[in-house]
RNA sequence: UGCCCGAUAGUAUAACGGUAGUACGACAGACUCUGACUCUGUUUGUCUUGGUUCGAAUCCAGGUCGGGCAACCA
């Protein structure tokens, strides 16, 4: 039996849905996104609740768009919007659009036009608004409130037929001018908008609003539970109106706090500006929050999936530690990525007394954590890169690395001292020499010493060149939103630094984009796309846990 | 200041009137042919004031603080 992990509260509202036979205990979500932008990793909270809802109750769940703004919308993003949440490992029950139920929604306006609850508006945007009141005075009714219902139908036809100027007219419900809910104020059911749309062309030059669209689609689609961030709780009231007095299936609407990430932005307009500016290549950036930005960063779904299940489901604002996300990560990556050896800041090593042209195969474990991935061989020589920053002249007490007079393991093969080195007119270090212990190799060693660090290597004629490119976090402020002026300002102008060659294992030229490896030492790297049989691109998903750097901080 | 939502370690998240626990982080240590992984230990918390109760993080009331709402956006 394994340990329940407890309900968040809004499986525990299913739970009792189900146990007093609510819908016969039927469960059917729906993931609605509007197609104006690239998902990112909050949606991937909301794509993980709805769906994962439904698996857990045996139920459904629904994509579908809410199409019902055809100046922003574009199925490019109905596109990039299926394939994010397929690799997210999600598939739907049925793929719906608002738009499909247009027709429908335009006799649900008639109804309520019929029942005298909506009317057709002369009045402008800013006298609408005007007339509204403000929360602390009651608004007041605009001469169009008071007209016939035969007039309404009249000019609500006229509407759809095409008569009308965009911003002409718009269709309002009559609910309650002095409500303290704003949104109970008369508010916008359709307005007219003489523009192509993305699935309906031209057929319509009237749309309904969100308030009048969603809540509808969700009642002709039987969804049980319609879930959704906080600051549509105002529109709830407004939500279970038009349900009431439409008299149509009674969904229900339940609100959960959106997910904040430090270092990063999430809002659509926001992320879709460092797009448009060139702040970054593109939506699938590496530094995006975005699903196919974390993609091309070989982030997993698994890992998204854990991270969504990690962080919760509530009511309060959540600003969630990209630490959380970077583990989550890490913790898949280090079962599942084959280590190999890569040196980002090349430095020449020589063995002295290594024969001159012999070449020795070693041989290396691919993962530590999972025997069944096996071993490859490694070259070794005389002549090898290892990182600038594993040798020190002068190192410090704690430096278990390499150095004069010091002893070091190379991973996998012998364990060197350091000599000396050579360095050019700057004084910076050309080559590094020193000597090997031949009883020490790796799976043999029987030269009874023991050394307190291991370095990667590779061999200098063996090597391969790879380009590697280091992404960090793309803000420098924990929150950029709430910083005073604009949050671009807030960028971290190293959130890329590109080592245009690297050394790696040879091997590494037959790896294919989106194949994830461990740099020992380094981190963890996927293949970009951008990756040609000529040069290998690899992506810096997230480094590994430093103590080291942790302890020179210290210093 | 009209209405609405919320408040548990640094960040999240449990405890469903009965011992405030877990994860991430931080700190200290063990282990290590990755200063990784793993393991051990430590630190830090119920916004506040009252009330109900044998007993309150939990229920009630007032306050404080944070967030949201007056788009022909969703």
């Amino acid at each position: 039996m394994s340990e329940e992990r407890s309900l968040n509260f809004i499986e525990q509202i299913v739970t009792d849905d189900i146990a007093n036979g609510v819908n016969d205990g039927r469960v059917l979500t729906r993931f609605p996104p509007e197609p104006n932008g690239y998902l990112h990793i909050g949606h991937a909270k909301s794509i993980a609740l709805n769906f994962g809802l439904a698996q857990q109750f045996n139920g459904k769940t629904n994509l579908r768009f809410d199409d019902t703004n055809p100046v922003t919308e574009d199925t490019e993003y109905v596109d990039s919007i299926k394939a994010d949440i397929r690799w997210l490992g999600y598939e739907w029950a049925q793929e719906l659009y608002a738009s499909d139920y247009f027709e429908q929604i335009y006799e649900f306006a008639v109804t309520l036009i019929k029942k005298g609850l909506a009317y057709v508006e002369d009045a402008s945007a800013e006298q609408i608004a005007a007339s509204k009141g403000t929360p602390t005075t009651p608004g007041t009714p605009t001469p169009a409130r008071s007209r016939s219902v035969e007039e309404n139908l009249d000019l609500f036809t006229r509407m759809r037929n095409g008569e009308f100027k965009d911003g002409e007219k718009t269709l309002r419900a009559k609910i309650d001018l002095a409500s303290p809910n704003m949104h109970m104020r008369d508010p916008l059911m359709y307005r007219i908008k003489h523009t192509h749309h993305h699935r309906t062309g031209d057929k319509w030059c009237i749309y309904p609003m969100y308030d009048f669209a969603h809540g509808q689609s969700d009642s002709i689609e039987k969804i049980t539970h319609s879930l959704c961030t906080l600051e549509f709780i105002p529109h709830r009231p407004l939500y279970d109106w038009f349900i009431k007095e439409l008299e149509i299936f009674p969904s229900h609407q339940y609100e959960f706090s959106r997910l904040n990430l430090t270092y990063t932005v999430m809002s659509k307009r926001k992320l879709k500006q460092l797009v448009e500016e060139k702040y970054v290549s593109g939506w699938d950036d590496p530094r995006m929050p975005t699903i196919s930005g974390l993609r091309r960063r070989g982030y997993t779904p698994a890992s998204i999936r854990q991270f969504c299940e990690r962080v919760g489901v509530q009511k309060r604002e959540q600003m969630i530690d990209l630490g959380l996300l970077e583990f989550c990560v890490r913790e898949e990556l280090n079962k599942t990525a084959n280590r190999v050896m890569a040196v980002l800041d090349p430095v020449k090593l020589v063995l002295t007394n290594y024969p001159e042209g012999q070449v020795e195969e070693m041989t290396a474990e691919n993962n530590p954590e999972d025997a069944a991935a096996g071993s490859r061989t490694l070259h070794f020589s005389k002549t090898l890169y290892i990182e600038r920053e594993d040798f020190m002249e002068e190192p410090p007490k704690k430096f278990f690395r390499l150095g004069p007079g010091l002893h070091v393991r190379l991973k996998n093969a012998y364990i060197i001292k350091g000599e000396s080195v050579e360095k050019d007119a700057d004084g910076n270090i050309t080559t590094i020499y020193a000597s090997y212990l031949p009883e020490s190799k790796s799976g043999g060693d029987h030269s009874g010493m023991t050394v307190k660090g291991t370095i990667h290597w590779v061999s200098a004629e063996h090597a391969a060149t790879a380009e590697v490119r280091l992404y960090d976090r793309l803000f420098k402020s924990e929150n950029p939103s709430a910083e005073e002026g604009d949050f671009k300002d807030f960028i971290n102008p190293e959130s890329l630094q590109v080592i245009k060659e690297a050394y790696v294992e040879p091997g590494l030229l037959q790896a294919k984009a989106g194949d994830r490896f461990q740099f020992m030492r380094k981190g963890y790297f996927t293949v970009d796309p951008d990756s040609t049989p000529e040069k290998v691109v690899f992506n810096r998903t997230v480094t590994l846990k430093d103590a080291w750097a942790k302890e020179k901080g210290k210093a």
